[in-house]
DNA sequence: GTTAGCACTCTATAAAATGGAGTGCTAACA
DNA sequence: TGTTAGCACTCCATTTTATAGAGTGCTAAC
C-alpha cells in the first residue's frame, strides 16, 4: 500500500497531537484538527490503513492510536521542519567559562535540561592520541617537588611529589633537561624500557625521584579521568507518565547515575563526514541499544573543539519528545559552540 | 510520667521493627516478640501511655504505633549499640586513589550508598584561607605561557596563557622573581592595589602578561570551585515507599542534583570539638532544616585532611533508617580517612 | 469515495462490599 | 494493684460491582 497524501497528514497529525498529549488520538480529535474536511468515519478507514502498515497502533481495542517507532523515524526523517531557534544570550554566558570545558560542559547539560524538559547528558572531549609536549619539575618546599606535565591537546596534568631531603637547583635543572630532551612529543606506547634505562643513565643517582616522575607520565597519559560525563535533568524523567512507573524510573535513573552505561555508547561513534548538520542524530526506543532506554528516544549532537578532539551531547525524553524543538535548539547550540571553540 | 524500664523496652521494639518493615507495628506482634512475656493487652495500655508521652503516634485509629521524632531522637541518643562495623578492605581501595582527593571521595559516596542501601553525599574539602605559596610562568611553545599557582594548602591551579609573541627567557625569569617575591604569603585581601602597583613598576613594560596573571591568581583565591558535591544512590530513595510518591521523589531528586541546596547547609557547621565520634551528627526529619527532607533523617560526619581542612559525609534515607548500621559503618570509614590523610 | 449511524468493546473511575488488623474498654483473675 | 481475656468498634486496604465515555468497525445510504 502507498503512503497517500492524505495518510501522511493525517499521521502527521496524529503524531504531533501525541507528542503533545502523551493520550491515544482518536479519529474524530483528527477529523476536526486538520483542514481535510473528512468526517471522523473516513479518518479511521485510513486509520486501519495506516494500522496495517504498521505506522500506528492501538494500546487496546477500544482506544485511539499511538505512533509506533516507525512512525517516528518517518516524522524525523522527513517531517521536521528546518527552522532556527533561538537559543541567543547563552553563547554570553557561555564565552566566560570557556577557558574551563568541563564547567562551560557542565553548563551546555543543565542549559539543555531546563530548556527542553528532558535529561541530557554531555561527554567531555576525547583525545585521539595523548603526547607529552612539556614536563617540568620544580621545587616548592623543602620535601615538596610539583611536577607539571603539558600534554600536545594543553591539558595540564600536575602532582606534589613528597621527597625526603631538599633537591638542589642544579639537579633539577638537570633533570628537567633530560626529561624534556628525551621524552618530548612521545605518546605511551612509545615510552618502552630502553628510553626509560637511558633516561635512568643521564640522571645518575637521583633514579628514585625519575622513578616517580615517570609513573605521574604514564598516569597522565593513560588515564581516562577526562572522560567525564555531566547529565543534568534526570529527574525530567518524572514529567512524562509513561516513564515514571517505579520501575521504569529506578532504571532510568541509575542509568543516568551510573554514567558508566551511558558511556558505553556515548563513546562508540566518532564524529562521521557531515559537519555542516553536527551529525545529529536520533535514536528511537531500541535503537538507542541501551536497555533501560527502550521506551526512549534520544538526540545526539558531536562537538568538535578541533581535529581529533570531540565530545558528545546526548537529550533523552519519551518518544513523544518534541524532535523539532530538540533537533533545533541543538542544531543552534552546536553552531554556538563552534564559535566559542573557534577563538578559545 | 516516667519511662519505665518496660517502657523503654517496648519503645525500642516499635522503633526495631518499623525500622525493618516500614509498617506501623501493633501490641500483639511486640507481645510476641519481646521477652517480656506480656499479653498484648498490656502492651496495649504500655503504648497507649507512650503515645500520651509523645513517642509514637497512630496513622489512624486502627492502625499500629510508628516512631515519632522524639522516638528516633532518644533511640540514636540513647540506645544505639556502639559496635564497629567491617569496613575492611575499602581502606585498600581509597589508598590507591588518595593522591586524587576527589577521586576518593567520589569512591567514598559510592562506597557507602551502595553499603547502606541509602542516598549519600559528600563534599569536597574547604579550605580556611587561600594564600599564595608558589608562582611560576613557563613559556610552553612560541604562543603558549604556563602559569602554576601554588596554594598554602597545596592545591594547584595552573592555566595556559596565549601571548602574541614569543617571551624571551629572560623576562620569564624576572617576571617568576618579581612574583614570588612580591606575593607569597599573601591572600587575595592583602593584594591591593599598592601592591599591584608596584609589581607593575617593576616588569617594566610587560604589564600585560601581569594583568593575566594577577587574574589567573585572585580567581585561584577565591573561587569556590573546590566547592564540589559528589553524591551517589540517589535513586535509592526509590526503595523506601513512604519517599516514592512521585512529588516527594521529584523533590528529593531535585535537591540531590541541585547541589546547590545540599551544599548550603554541609557547608553550615564547622566542626566541633570531640574529634573521637568524628563529629557524627543525626538530623530527624525538620531538623535536616531542608524543606524537601522533612520526611528525611541524615547522618553527617566530618573529615579533617589536615588543620582547617575538612569536608562533610552525609547519608540520607528514610526517617526509619538503620541508624545502627549508618552511624556504625560511618565511623569506621571515618577512622579509615583518617588513617590514609595522614600518610598522604 | 464519503459519511451517518449503530452496536460493540474496553478502560478508567466511582461506588459498594468485604475482611482483617488493631484498638480501647470492661470485667475477671492472681 | 497489675495483668489478662474477651468483645465491640473503627478504620483501612482490597476486591467486587456498576457506570459512563471514548473509540472502533461495520453497514447501508448518499
Amino acid at each position: 500500500m502507498e503512503l497517500s497524501e492524505r495518510k501522511i497528514k493525517i499521521l502527521q497529525t496524529v503524531i504531533r497531537t501525541y507528542l503533545e498529549t502523551g493520550e491515544p488520538v482518536g479519529s474524530r480529535t483528527i477529523s476536526k484538527d486538520t483542514d481535510l474536511n473528512l468526517s471522523s468515519a473516513t479518518i479511521r478507514n485510513e486509520m486501519s490503513d495506516l494500522e496495517e502498515m504498521g505506522y500506528i497502533v492501538q494500546p487496546h481495542t477500544s482506544a485511539g492510536r499511538i505512533p509506533t517507532d516507525k512512525a517516528y523515524r518517518l516524522y524525523v526523517d522527513t517531517m521536521l521542519d528546518d527552522k532556527t531557534s533561538e537559543v541567543q544570550n547563552l553563547k554570553e554566558q557561555l564565552e566566560e567559562k570557556a577557558g574551563k570545558i568541563d564547567v562551560l560542559l557542565k553548563q551546555v547539560a543543565k542549559y539543555l535540561a531546563s530548556n527542553t524538559n528532558y535529561a541530557t547528558m554531555v561527554s567531555g572531549p576525547r583525545y585521539k592520541s595523548k603526547k607529552v609536549k612539556f614536563i617540568q619539575i620544580t621545587p616548592v618546599d623543602a620535601e615538596s617537588l610539583l611536577t607539571v606535565i603539558v600534554l600536545d591537546n594543553n591539558v595540564v596534568k600536575n602532582q606534589m611529589l613528597k621527597v625526603n631531603e631538599p633537591v638542589e637547583q642544579e639537579l633539577v635543572v638537570k633533570l628537567n633537561f633530560i626529561l624534556n630532551t628525551t621524552l618530548n612529543g612521545l605518546d605511551v606506547t612509545e615510552m618502552n624500557l630502553a628510553i626509560i634505562r637511558q633516561i635512568k643513565e643521564q640522571a645518575g643517582s637521583h633514579a628514585g625521584v625519575i622513578d616517580a616522575v615517570l609513573e605521574l607520565i604514564g598516569n597522565a597519559l593513560t588515564e581516562d579521568d577526562d572522560l567525564e560525563i555531566y547529565t543534568s535533568g534526570a529527574t525530567n524523567f518524572l514529567k512524562y507518565p509513561e516513564l515514571s512507573s517505579k520501575s521504569e524510573t529506578t532504571e532510568l535513573l541509575n542509568a543516568f547515575e551510573e554514567k558508566r552505561i551511558i558511556n558505553n555508547w556515548l563513546g562508540t561513534t566518532e564524529p562521521g563526514g557531515g559537519s555542516e548538520t553536527h551529525d545529529i542524530q536520533v535514536y528511537i526506543g531500541n535503537e538507542t541499544k541501551v536497555e533501560s532506554m527502550k521506551d526512549c528516544s534520544m538526540v545526539t549532537a558531536t562537538y568538535r573543539i578541533h581535529e581529533g578532539v570531540y565530545g558528545k551531547i546526548g537529550i533523552v525524553g519519551p518518544k513523544r519528545m518534541d524532535y523539532d524543538k530538540v533537533v533545533s535548539t541543538l542544531q543552534s547550540l552546536m553552531v554556538q559552540l563552534d564559535d566559542i571553540f573557534k577563538d578559545g
